[in-house]
DNA sequence: ATTGAATTGTAGCAGTGGCTACAATTCGAA
DNA sequence: TTCGAATTGTAGCCACTGCTACAATTCAAT
């Protein structure tokens, strides 16, 4: 329950118990991009987009609605709420610059999509700098 | 219970289902890091380490018992199979080039040692070989 | 308007990792 | 030697993510 109450000098502190986070990050870029492909989200693109099953994503889906980064009635499409947009674009923009950045160090096209994807939610602001920097000198 | 049969196109194979993974190369990690210190490991130093309870750890030394990566008897300390100082050693290695790398780039020591925890397992062959290859560079 | 396929929801199970509370063991100091 | 503190194990709880099987809903085509 007070997973993040105790100020913990240790690295593992932000790395562990992130995993719902990460998921929450996944999910609302996930949505982000399917509305700007398909106009709609609905919880068939998330799980072939995730290559889970369907009861997979509607119970994710329902705790992130919980959590306000998400709207959607039954049987209706996903929506997201105007937090879960922000959240978005942050994660968007982030996970857009690990990308070229694993591009420009020299990492071919696939792996780089492959590793960015777990890579970007690891990626505190600091590291965020460095790799923004990197970009614009190279 | 078939989560990798399928050869899926998806980025997310790799990235996902890989937790119990990760766990188990923080583990062996924090193993041969705490036996080089410390002489020995028990379950108390794992439990601190990772800020987590004992009995936490204990369940996962258990599982990794199973799978071959550690030993240890009831009230004993606990001690890395050759497969597990194998793992150990790879990631142990994996983990320097990561953050060496990130230091490299910029990032100060503080925040390279948090995000390479994070970003070490989600490093494939290929942007390792690439962050070893500037590390030679520069 | 109805029906049937596609979609979504619900019930209920498993594995992993987090915890507290309590029991058992170990080991050094008295 | 024994006794007490530290360590480890066990029981049993919770949350999260995964699943199959089955029920409900939607929507387009007849």
């Amino acid at each position: 329950m007070n997973k993040q109450i105790k100020a913990r000098s240790v690295p593992f502190a932000k790395t562990r118990d992130h995993h719902a986070n990460e998921t929450a990050e996944d999910y609302v870029e996930a949505v982000a991009e399917i509305i700007d492909e398909h106009g709609e989200c609905r919880v068939l693109n998330l799980a072939r987009h995730f290559n889970v099953s369907h009861v997979t994503v509607s119970r994710i889906v329902k705790r992130l609605q919980i959590e306000k980064l998400l709207n959607t009635q039954p049987y209706r499409p996903i929506e997201l709420t105007a937090q879960g947009a922000a959240l978005a674009k942050r994660v968007r923009e982030r996970h857009e610059v690990v990308l070229k950045f694993l591009i420009a160090i020299g990492v071919d096209k696939r792996s780089a999509e492959i590793d960015s994807e777990g890579i970007e939610h690891h990626v505190g602001p600091k590291t965020l700098s460095a790799m923004k920097r990197f970009l614009k000198q190279n």
